[in-house]
DNA sequence: AATATCTTTCATTTTTTTTTGAAAGTTTAA
DNA sequence: TTAAACTTTCAAAAAAAAATGAAAGATATT
């Protein structure tokens, strides 16, 4: 496998496993090109290289900077815009975990709260109901402190969470 | 907001959450709404709740069953079949991890392992891709690798975990 | 201030994913 | 072994998500 095999590869992988994982392809894969270049590259590049339109590199930039794990350059003497990606991967493990917590966790404990407050009548039914939205709003609070917890430990949390857990 | 209103609540935002996480919304609204029940609800019983297909239904049950978090019952006298879910929490983890480190995170390891092993020539471009799908691989697999730990401890590791992480 | 270079927006089109429902399949019971 | 009760399958339809591209919007240059 060469070079421009193994990219491509790299690229095509990481863009299927965005989709498994809520994140659109396009998007995934930009993220991959600018996380393999050494250089900054620009949106004609990344157009070129992904065969994609003009719009679509621009909204899934700016998705990518949104998340925060995507920069834009600028280079001197150059008209045009040029972007890297965070390649730090503990600094970008952070990222992801802080903006998910936000985006997606926070607002769903908001909502096993008030589910779980319920006024539960004699029923077995909603007694139920509410033991169950109980245990799993402490679980995914539990779940969210620890992301909260690791994100200060901040470099190399997961080889010490690693020694930790196998002392 | 009373029993009905909370259960509807519940059950569309752990639906909104599971497209989210590359999850279909039925399949989460199918599960969410198992995990509340008290008692195993039958195909029927899904089909009117949630107010989809027969087939929508079938399928979407099978995968949950596939992904070893919904459980098939047989009640005494009854023809047709009956559903629950895994309602342990860290159970429920524990099978996700598991599932999805196999499906999704093995294969992945497999890609980046082959494309980081690409004979980089002298080119820098080239010595970064080499590096950065190597600091990749390693990442992935020790993150993998923390799963596997967790799965270990099976009863409440998220607590322990916590516990270790915070002292 | 007019022009050139580049980026963003968004209505429309395309693609992908999900859902439907009827036919085929399966199991139990009479 | 026939029928009734239920489940699964899958081609077609519908819905949702993503992508396009041209026009509008910036920003720098002459």
């Amino acid at each position: 496998m060469d070079f421009k095999e193994a990219k491509n590869k790299f690229v095509q992988t990481w863009g299927a496993l965005g989709s498994q994982w809520g994140i659109n392809k396009t998007m995934a894969q930009i993220h991959a090109l600018l996380m393999v270049s050494n250089e900054p590259v620009s949106m004609e590049d990344i157009m070129e290289e992904l065969q994609i339109s003009r719009g679509n590199a621009s909204m899934n930039l700016r998705a990518l900077m949104d998340w925060g794990i995507v920069y834009k350059e600028f280079k001197a003497g150059e008209r045009r815009e040029f972007f890297t990606a965070e390649k730090d991967l503990d600094e970008l493990a952070v990222k992801i975990s802080k903006e998910r917590s936000k985006r997606e966790i926070k607002p769903a404990l908001k909502v096993l709260k008030e589910v779980s407050s319920i006024n539960a009548n004699a029923s077995a039914e909603e007694k139920h109901f509410v033991e169950q939205t109980s245990k799993l709003y402490d679980f995914v609070l539990k779940a969210d402190n620890v992301l909260d917890k690791i994100t200060e430990y901040k470099d190399n949390w997961l080889a010490q969470l690693l020694v930790k857990f196998m002392k």
